[in-house]
DNA sequence: CAACACTTACTTTCTTGTAAGTAAGTTACT
DNA sequence: AGTAACTTACTTACAAGAAAGTAAGTGTTG
């Protein structure tokens, strides 16, 4: 079983490239073990054994990798989202402006898909408010970016400027109305239907910053 | 004789009052440190020795009023939201029709005067999605029943009806909104207004569900 | 050979839950 | 009214297990 790589030496930035292939691989698959099982029990629930088995080694081989719980959580959240500590992951930037909005639709329809993830990111962004939780800052800096790119994109698209406390609020409710109805969804699947949901708030705050808002520009 | 006229007295007996009112007064400072220590903890990382410790009491005791672990936090959520399986708590019916939008709003504004409740709520619904967690039974019958009030107050004042899909979809969104916003705000309180966002979630849907919508009104 | 990728074994600390004891309070009966 | 029988509200002590993290050793590999 050798080689067969998909990439072994990588731009790591200041992190060394890893020494083979297959480290890399082993990595990655403890990476995406830790994402399943923090997914399925949160963090505090989730044990490093459990993880380590479903990569098949044992927790101490996990920690060699990792150094702590805590590392491979925020390790884990990077994986997922993109940024690629490691080798890769699916990191495609999100589109910026209207685009966004029609995105943003699209990706909650593809997360009806897979449940695991939506709920890795629900339960762990909830919990990240306790008190020292070793993501606060991960979901705290990620909220304030979305917030950012949406309050551009509601501007965009209703002729407001992104500064007024109005588009920022109608973007803070985009993200919540997202992560509020996982919630409602993963508890009740058949009862909350997630992209329709999505787009009609989207729709609502659309009408309704344009109708309220372009100081000049209606006429 | 124990003058029965002001009750049983202990060594340090200064209450008047009698036994099965100073139980009840035990069970409460309980229930009490448990929504304190759940809303700090989470449920899994919360102990019942820091609850007992905080009721006065050591964790054993604790198991002797509630049984177990689980039960005591159904009992709390229970206890904070009303139904009150101990004698009292303070019960009010949320009120009907379009009265319910306008007591959000400013329940919402109560709401960030009082974090530790909000969190506790937010976290533990977000957790209660995780299999096999203690409270999920609760947190859905909870999400589905405030769906129906609020699809019927959202019914009522737009003139729609409150079996449409878009009219329950505006329901969840509501709920879903006020969660994401917690969530926000607890992460990051100076930048997110929930009171103001709920305000505008409310006008966006009504104004949108009733241009949308009634049938033979609208001409 | 030396660094790496682990494993085994162990320590420490916490966890919930149980068992059993005790000091009060309550009830039943005379 | 007095007392025995019982219940309640706890306590201390313990059981049994899981948890993260450490230390040291082993085999592989560049």
């Amino acid at each position: 079983m050798a080689d067969e790589a998909e990439g072994p030496g990588r731009t790591a930035g200041q992190h060394a490239t890893p020494r083979s292939a297959r480290t890399a691989q082993r990595r990655r698959a403890v990476l995406e073990a830790g994402l399943a099982v923090f997914s399925e029990r949160g963090f505090h629930k989730a044990s490093l054994s459990e993880i380590a088995d479903r990569a098949g080694m044992t927790h101490a081989g996990v920690l060699h990798h990792f150094g702590s719980k805590e590392q491979l959580l925020i390790d884990v959240l990077r994986f997922r989202d993109g940024s690629g500590v490691d080798g890769d992951a699916g990191t495609r930037p999100l589109p910026e402006g209207e685009a966004l909005l029609n995105h943003l639709v699209e990706t909650v329809g593809e997360n009806t898909a897979r449940p695991g993830v939506v709920q890795a990111f629900t339960v762990l962004a909830a919990e990240s408010v306790l008190e020292a939780h070793p993501a606060q800052d991960y979901f705290r800096d990620r909220a304030a970016g979305l917030r950012d790119v949406l309050a551009a994109a509601l501007a965009e698209s209703t002729g407001r400027d992104a500064g007024e406390p109005e588009v920022r609020d109608a973007a803070a409710l985009v993200i919540a109305g997202m992560d509020g109805l996982q919630i409602q969804w993963l508890l009740d699947p058949e009862e909350v239907a997630m992209p329709r949901a999505t787009r009609l708030m989207l729709e609502a705050l659309t009408q309704r910053l344009a109708q309220n808002g372009p100081p000049g520009t209606t006429g």
